[in-house]
RNA sequence: CGGGGCGUAGCGCAGUUUGGAUAGCGCGCCUGGUUCGGGACCAGGAGGUCGGUGGUUCGAAUCCACUCGCCCCGACCA
């Protein structure tokens, strides 16, 4: 391709919007222009890698022996009433009416309807197993896209789904994925840690995410250097730091605490360390029970943590709502005759003893408190694991970091195959759900993800497997070495590169800029002075490292550079 | 949905506090010329419903109300 042909919209300025790396050289550099709040057109570089992406997933995917198909985006609400998430993925579906008012929605996922095909048309253990997988755009009403293309609204996935009769053919199938994924990350140039994950709204069993490392990820994972567990911090457990603590109360009394309601202000006024104060929480579950979580005073709840627990989503309680049933303010309240219908604690404050709650009135707490004193209806782990917290396994610090999930696979079992009635026969003649699994790719996030790692204050810096091109033609002076340019460019793309010839009549700055901030791995520079000479001059995006090498030798000298890019 | 911020030329911004005449600047774009190894220079030029609607006023980018859109921080997910 010629670059005074393309269409790559570079700029020199910084979109308003843009605040992290990947959103901002991917719109400076002519990847992408959004069209609405988590909407985005890709423009040909973009294009160009996404394509590489899907292809570099298909190979893998068809390796394991999967199966592409493409399945309908526009879906009729029927089969997600059947499975019940028409209720429960809630606002985060498109829906829409047809002209006749049919109730339609624009698919967040495929679950239903793959399942909808299995049951059509695997019947018998026979026809099992199977995996099918798609590359598609799937629609969710995102309350915040953000971040660019790390959380949009409309985006390509990669979905595949495996029918097992057995629930160690779901393991192999699963084990596949992990394999496959891991080889699909591999080769697009990212480093992935392997984390145990919540399985939100999928359901099912086992679920892990893949997580690319980066600061501007909006997932927290846990992991222990020591041992190697890791885990989303929504399901990480681990020991707390220091586990048995008394106080230096003796006996349970109420002591005036005037104006003092955050557990720090309570611990310095009380001269005493947060951790022993127990701290309580007023949660309120969808069906309108109270429920009064404890927790030791340092930790905070993980609200994905309390939800798994009882099976839906828990809002914390307004400061009105608790004036109002406990006449006494947020920072007031505690578990002793506590007007609520359950009360739940973490296993922080199992080992406590002497400690001090709330005084459940305004301006008292109340110290020197035992479990004992307390009716707790059930401890559970609640808590959002902190940096240095140990390590369950082996005992080691554990630490925190950021990071992009950009892969999911998930052991589904029978969900929807029992709720859509997608049965089969096994050999003794009975009847039974197809067990399932589902995996999910973010063709997108893996482009975004990419630039956030692989990048500097100049642009991109992609992997050569899925840069938008590989080598740029760079002329200094299009008019003085067109044909000799001309050449080259035929030549390198006879040998199956993929090259731009950037014969643009500008200035060499320009082109040098432009190659850098798209992330082009290798440039070849035309200069008139040193084609006299029979010399080119090679750059290199990721090591910046400039040299000449004879005409001759470009071919064997772009084959190295490719191995190492 | 709660909190914070923004909307002025294709892009990035100033002007709004304290209302006033032809709404500015940089980049980009067009024409001509000189340049050609790190986003060139000179000369000339085009380009605006000041997000929208309604109001206050002799007069609104500027004040008021409503509204639309976008970004960031908190609860979901690839």
């Amino acid at each position: 391709m010629r670059w005074s042909q393309s269409f790559i919209p570079t700029r020199k300025e910084n979109p308003r919007e843009a605040e992290i790396a990947s959103h901002k050289y991917l719109v400076r550099g002519g990847f992408i222009e959004q069209h609405a709040s988590g909407v985005y057109a890709f423009l040909p570089l973009a294009r160009k890698v996404i394509l590489k992406i899907e292809n570099i997933i298909r190979e893998e995917m068809n390796k394991i022996g999967a199966q592409e198909v493409l399945l309908p985006a526009l879906t009729n609400s029927d089969v997600w009433k059947d499975t019940g998430r028409w209720e429960s993925f809630g606002n985060d579906m498109f829906r829409l009416k047809d002209r006749w008012e049919r109730e339609l929605a624009l698919a967040p996922t495929h679950e239903e309807i793959m399942t909808l095909l299995a049951k059509e048309h695997l019947k018998s253990y026979r026809d099992l197993p199977q995996i099918w997988y798609q590359i598609q755009t799937k629609f969710r009403d995102e309350p915040r896209p953000r971040g660019g293309l790390l959380r949009v609204r409309e985006f390509a996935m990669k979905d595949s789904y495996s029918f097992d009769a057995t629930w160690e053919g779901l393991d192999e199938s699963y084990q596949k994925h992990k394999n496959a994924y891991l080889n699909i990350f591999s080769r697009t140039g990212l480093q992935v840690s392997v984390v145990k994950a919540s399985s939100g709204l999928m359901g099912g069993s086992d679920s892990e995410e893949f997580m690319v490392l980066s600061k501007s990820g909006e997932d927290r994972i846990v992991y222990c250097p020591k041992c190697g567990y890791s885990a989303n911090i929504e399901v990480a457990e681990a020991r707390v730091g220091n586990p048995f603590v008394q106080s230096k109360f003796t006996k349970k009394e109420k002591v005036h605490t005037p104006g003092v309601r955050t557990v720090k202000e309570v611990a310095e006024f009380l001269g005493i360390e947060p951790s022993l104060i127990v701290k309580s929480l007023l949660y309120r579950t969808q069906d309108k029970r109270d429920i009064l979580v404890l927790i030791r005073g340092d930790y905070e709840v993980s609200e994905a943590k309390l939800s798994k627990i009882y099976g839906q989503e828990l809002q914390l309680s307004s400061r009105e709502y608790i004036l109002k049933k406990f006449n006494a303010e947020p920072g007031f309240i505690g578990p002793i005759d506590a007007p609520v219908d359950e009360i739940i604690a973490d296993e922080s404050i199992r080992n406590l003893s002497r400690f001090v709650v709330g005084g459940n009135r305004n301006d008292y707490h109340i110290v020197g408190v035992n479990l004992d004193d307390i009716k707790i209806n059930r401890f559970a782990d609640l808590r959002e694991v902190r940096e240095g917290d140990i390590c369950l396994k082996c005992g080691g610090g554990l630490s925190l970091e950021n990071a992009i999930e950009v892969g999911h696979i998930f052991k589904l079992g029978t969900k929807y195959s029992a709720s859509l009635g997608a049965m089969f026969t096994d050999q003794n003649g009975e009847k039974k759900p197809i067990i399932m699994g589902s995996y999910g790719i973010g063709v997108g996030r893996i482009m975004a993800a990419n630039v956030e790692v692989n990048h500097d204050d100049k642009g991109i810096i992609w992997p050569f497997s899925i840069a938008p091109y590989e080598v740029d033609i760079i002329e200094i002076d299009h008019k003085k070495t067109e044909d000799f340019a001309f050449k080259l460019y035929k030549e390198l793309k006879s040998k199956g590169y993929d090259v731009i010839w950037d014969d643009r009549d500008i200035g060499a700055g320009a082109k040098f800029k432009d190659a850098e901030l798209v992330g082009i791995p290798i440039s070849v520079v035309v200069s008139p002075k040193k084609i006299k000479d029979g010399t080119l001059e090679v750059q290199v995006r990721k090591t910046g490292k400039q040299f000449d090498v004879r005409e001759e030798e470009l071919l064997s000298q772009l084959k190295n550079l490719k191995k190492e890019l």
